[in-house]
DNA sequence: TGACCAAGCGCC
DNA sequence: AAAGGGCGCTTGGTCA
């Protein structure tokens, strides 16, 4: 049952609204009941019942699903907030996409709880129109979940030593300079850039240096690393070491530090849904980017570890199950899918492993073109699935899901580039992202499914710290270690059998008990 | 001065 | 890991 929450009303769907001065306490007590929470925006309204110790498990999110509905509706980038949403029912001008700034000065009034169970209503229906409404339902269920999961990962923060990472840094780029200053070894190798060509050189523009290596007679196009490394000068060596640890310090260094984390965590910011494809993206804090060797610096609590899970082999797993491709499935039900594969295939592994990658992401090297043809014979109807995706989409038309979110439409610049003379190529980069697309979304799904159930199996006090794509991280007390790879296990058999029903596929996920993010893998 | 863009590179 | 898709984020540089 939906009950229908706003800033000062609860609102059971069918039944009466009923006024409440603290809000926590009486979503606290009715959650006993497990209802269906349905509010406008899951970020404006569930934070601060996070912060006042309320869990609930599980919501529709109005906002994340008006978005789901307008892409499936065929009406991609429409405002999508409860208020837009209320306003197109009621043919009243739509409002322009507020910013998501809690507090601002002219942030407009809340919906009441009434317009907001209307909008609720019109969803409800407006899913029983769509091609597959169970499978629909289920993603307004999953993208919900992500919803209540994105905040708590925020509230809760995945563990961050900043010790070690001031140790870290000062390990690689020398002392915490005063604001504004090189540290001392970026310095130094800025230094040694200059001093290479003779004159002072910029290592952080672009265009200082391309001069510099054309006065060495060096022609250069980029400055991108792959292509200095192919160059012989002794500029190269520090300037791919300065790029590097550059990078490390204006992107995750001290000063990000002092923003992104708090009393031991790391708090992201999270956007669900934020990358068309249904994964998501992060407004600040880059949790979604957070280079490798910082991983050293994750640490689990005193008495506790970290469950690190990473689904092996996502993409072509799920490939597998969508198409219903036996032979594919059946490699799919291996552990070791590309050993599985190249036995299937007669060949070697690597040549698997390519043929199947290409025909995924639509590549075009060498290797690429001469084993598609064997894709294709052996696999017929996984590469079917994907050639049909990458034809939607030079054709300008939408591709779905699994689930059923849908491919943003192509932009007015694209239709008239396809017609133009270079429309070949812009075709060709169309069908790449909805071949993409339909594989990239569906694996999102997946692990929107996993992460869903998993939340659900977790044993107080574990919590789910860390996510990125296809996998997890969940902080627990060092005796639930056993209990949580387990529940880990169940959880992806469940998203497995909640997306596909019976299918041959498995998921596994490397799980591993650590003490710290860097011994994972 | 601030707004905006491109380059470049981190992650999956 | 592949390799291709797409993201965020910072810097330098340009323009009004």
């Amino acid at each position: 049952m939906h009950v229908v929450v706003t800033d000062g009303t609860i609102l059971p769907v069918g039944g009466s609204a009923r006024p409440v001065d603290d809000l926590a306490r009486a979503v606290g007590e009715l959650e006993a009941e497990r209802p269906r929470w349905a509010w406008a925006d899951t970020r404006e309204t569930y934070p601060e019942l996070l912060r006042a110790g309320v869990r609930v498990s599980r919501c529709h999110d109005v906002a994340l699903t008006e978005g789901l509905l307008l892409a499936a509706e065929g009406r991609y980038g429409q405002p999508r907030s409860a208020r837009a949403a209320h306003a197109r029912l009621h043919g009243l001008p739509v409002p322009d996409e507020q910013p998501n700034v809690p507090g601002t000065l002219f942030a407009p009034e809340p919906l009441d709880a009434r317009a907001v169970a209307e909008v609720l209503a019109d969803q409800l229906r407006r899913i029983e129109l769509l091609p597959d409404p169970g499978r629909f339902r289920l993603l307004v269920a999953a993208e919900s979940a992500g919803a209540l999961i994105a905040a708590e990962l925020s509230h809760d923060g995945m563990p961050w030593r900043r010790d070690e990472h001031d140790a870290l840094l000062t390990e690689l780029l020398g002392p915490r300079p005063v604001h504004g200053m090189r540290p001392v070894k970026l310095q130094t190798l800025a230094d040694e850039v200059s001093a290479a060509f003779g004159h002072p050189v910029n290592p952080d523009s672009v265009q200082q240096l391309v001069k510099a290596f054309k006065g060495a007679g060096v022609a250069l196009r980029t400055t991108r690393s792959w292509e200095l490394k192919r160059i012989d000068h002794p500029a190269i060596a520090p300037l791919l070491a300065y790029k590097e640890l550059a990078r490390l310090h204006s992107f995750h260094g001290w000063v990000w530090a002092d923003q992104w984390v708090r009393d031991g965590r790391f708090r992201a910011e999270y956007v669900v849904g934020g990358v068309v494809s249904g994964r998501w993206a992060t407004s600040g804090g880059g949790a979604l980017q957070i280079p490798k060797v910082m991983r050293r610096v994750v640490v689990a609590d005193e008495g506790w570890t970290l469950i690190v899970a990473d689904a092996a082999q996502l993409e072509p797993r799920v490939l597998a199950a969508m198409a219903g491709d036996v032979g594919l499935a059946k490699a799919a039900g291996e552990i070791d899918l590309y050993s599985a594969l190249a036995k299937s295939f007669g060949g070697e592994r690597d040549n698997a492993k390519i043929a199947m990658l290409s025909a995924m992401y639509g590549g075009t090297s060498g290797d690429a073109l001469k084993l598609l043809p064997v894709m294709r014979q052996r696999f017929p109807k996984a590469y079917q699935f994907v050639e049909d995706a990458a034809k939607a989409g030079e054709e300008g038309r939408l591709v779905r899901s699994w689930l059923g979110r849908t491919s943003p439409p192509p932009s007015e610049r694209w239709k008239t580039l396809v017609s133009g003379p270079e429309g070949g190529r812009a075709a060709r980069d169309r069908g790449r992202f909805t071949r993409n697309f339909v594989v990239q979304a569906t694996a999102a799904e997946w692990a929107l499914a996993l992460m869903a159930v998993l939340r659900g199996r977790l044993p107080e006090p574990a919590r789910l710290v860390f996510f990125q794509h296809d996998e997890v991280m969940v902080h627990c007390p060092l005796d639930q270690a056993e209990q949580v790879m387990a529940a880990v296990t169940e959880s992806a058999a469940q998203a497995s059998r909640l997306l596909f029903g019976q299918t041959p596929v498995r998921f596994p996920m490397e799980t591993v008990a650590v003490p710290c993010y860097a011994d994972a893998k």
